[in-house]
DNA sequence: CAAAAAGATGAAAATTTTTGCAAACTCAGA
DNA sequence: TCTGAGTTTGCAAAAATTTTCATCTTTTTG
């Protein structure tokens, strides 16, 4: 097991970094050319090989622009349409993962804030092992999800285990039950570090959240429908860090804010703060939280940068045409990348 | 032209990031599936695909402590053996390369000294687009050769295009004619400077050189082979940075020395002094350079480490088989990674 | 302006990678 | 020791990739 678990680390160290062609890699091992595609392909599904693309796409950098620009955000970065169906996860989690790297490769933060969501969970999931002693991850919000869904602290986890810092995390509900609930709870000692912790960070990586019925909070069981359609009531359209927003970018106060356990955007310095999202729904709920002012760097998708840069109306139509994507078995870069 | 780059990154995002065949990469694109295989190629070639693989080799990391320990180093790092002839340049270049990439990337050392040779020029080769403006580089050596072979300047200047950083070079041979011309060349006033600087830096980036006669000082022409004669009478047996060392790590004195003109790495404090060698013939040269205690880095291929590690008896022996690399135009990959 | 050189293109061939499948193996439980 | 589910193997076919080569375009240069 162990072992064959380095042979197959070899095995793609021959084959991407070495360049062997897999029959080369075979001989070098004395195994079957099948048995080295085997090993390799291993490798890859077991997420050791990872791969970055680092140049620009002209399209890309202008909506970058356009965006930087509209929203007066710090900096932006849109990944190329993959065509992908749903949710974008795969983009997003690339450049997500290329952000966080190199934010870690910089070493300037000390303490960085985590959010919730898929997305961010895709972040951390493609990024390769970078030592970053030193650093450390904090949740920024109650995690306890009654489903399962991208659970948080296995992202936590996994952030830790890949980076080999310290990760913190708040064992309990996102929303509590009360507001006397949620003051009890803060109160606890070990809790009250994790907050403290947490007002130190120098980077807050977040996701973004929508009110619709098809919201994450709601499937993942965090929130009760009902529950939201309040919010919606109330005009939010937008989710960050368990705040809502409305279209104007104003916090939305219904009876499910005082009892929400979750950083408060609005306490302290104005952060880096670096949103990733994307996705066919989100557009709007983007736009309410960028509104806010309270997030100044943006990762998105092709084309939800381009419904946020205004879809003008002449916009190319060729990727939509076989926007099919042949739900053909993955291909070895494909499952790891 | 422009144009044609920012496709190529877009059809490598669509191949690498998404996982699409290069022929649904052609259909996407509207092009013919060669070309989209000709874009792709490019974009690899051009360095913009950046392959990580995540594992450990179990038998790497074994050499990696013993040999730190063994050497009383700082850290150690091994490149699995891919069955190189000669030089493994490739291993080390990529291992060489990612080692720099850190270090510019965590942005703490402000002047890097760089020294000579092919193993250092690898490293330079394989190192991806770095931006690190505020960092610069300076190289420890004269440089001008009589033939050429890896020309250092090209290694600076090269350095100098892929991070934007300055670079500082010596234009001057590296052994001078005599004690005299060394003391005139020494004084002029930009030599001077740029010999300041070196000593400024806080990391060292220095390749390890033999004292056969087919060490590539004697083949590249920057010492007559009658003068490296003499260094092996004495006793010399490894070079780093223009100093020669005995086998228990001690400078071997000769006429030679009196007229390097070359950084002394035995002048002001100690520093962060990496060595980044291997190779069939260079285990003695490093450990003569290791025993000297000055270098407390380094960064080998898996056949020079066992070397070094003393080579156990019932090593395995099915690496060294069938070492023969077909030398087939490189794959795709290969290139880049 | 025309010839030469350099570069891009697409069809086809050669090579490499990936998958399907049946035989061989492993190993816990009867 | 036998049995049967679950793996692992290796062959061969299928799919994808890379290279080759002849042709066509563009650029350079005299």
């Amino acid at each position: 097991m162990e072992d064959e678990a380095s042979l197959a680390t070899r095995a793609a160290w021959l084959h991407f970094a070495g360049g062997l062609t897999q029959g080369e890699v075979a001989a070098r091992l004395n195994v079957q050319s099948t048995k080295a595609h085997r090993l390799i392909a291993r490798a890859s599904r077991e997420g050791m090989i990872r791969v970055f693309v680092d140049g620009d796409v002209a399209e890309c950098v202008e909506l970058e622009q356009t965006l930087t620009r509209r929203f007066g955000l710090e900096f932006c970065q849109v990944a190329p349409d993959l065509g992908e169906n749903g949710l974008p996860l795969r983009a997003l989690g690339m450049l997500g993962a290329r952000y966080l790297r190199a934010a870690l490769e910089l070493g300037e933060d000390r303490v960085i804030g985590v959010g919730h969501g898929r997305t961010l969970a895709a972040a951390v999931e493609h990024l390769p092992r970078t030592p970053a002693q030193g650093v450390r991850f904090v949740s920024l919000l109650g995690g306890v999800t009654r489903k399962f869904a991208a659970n948080p602290f296995d992202v936590m986890h996994r952030l830790a285990e890949r980076t080999g810092a310290e990760s913190y995390i708040i064992p309990l509900p996102f929303f509590t039950n009360s507001q006397e609930d949620k003051a009890v709870l803060m109160a606890q000692p070990g809790i009250r570090d994790v907050l403290a912790l947490s007002h130190e960070a120098s980077l807050l990586l977040i996701g973004i959240g929508t009110v619709g019925k098809d919201a994450s909070l709601v499937t993942s069981g965090m929130v009760e429908l009902a529950e939201l359609g309040d919010v919606q009531r109330a005009g939010g359209v937008g989710e960050a860090l368990g705040i809502f927003f409305d279209a104007k970018g104003r916090p939305v106060e219904t009876e499910l804010t005082a009892r929400t356990l979750s950083f408060d955007l609005y306490a302290g310095k104005q952060r880096r703060a670096v949103a990733i999202a994307g996705g066919p729904r989100k557009a709007a709920a983007i736009r309410a939280v960028l509104a806010s002012g309270r997030v100044n760097g943006l990762i998105t998708d092709e084309r939800t940068a381009r419904d946020l840069a205004g879809s003008p109306p002449g916009a190319p139509a060729r990727q939509q045409e076989d926007a099919v994507v042949k739900s053909r078995k993955r291909k070895l870069l494909k499952a790891s990348v």
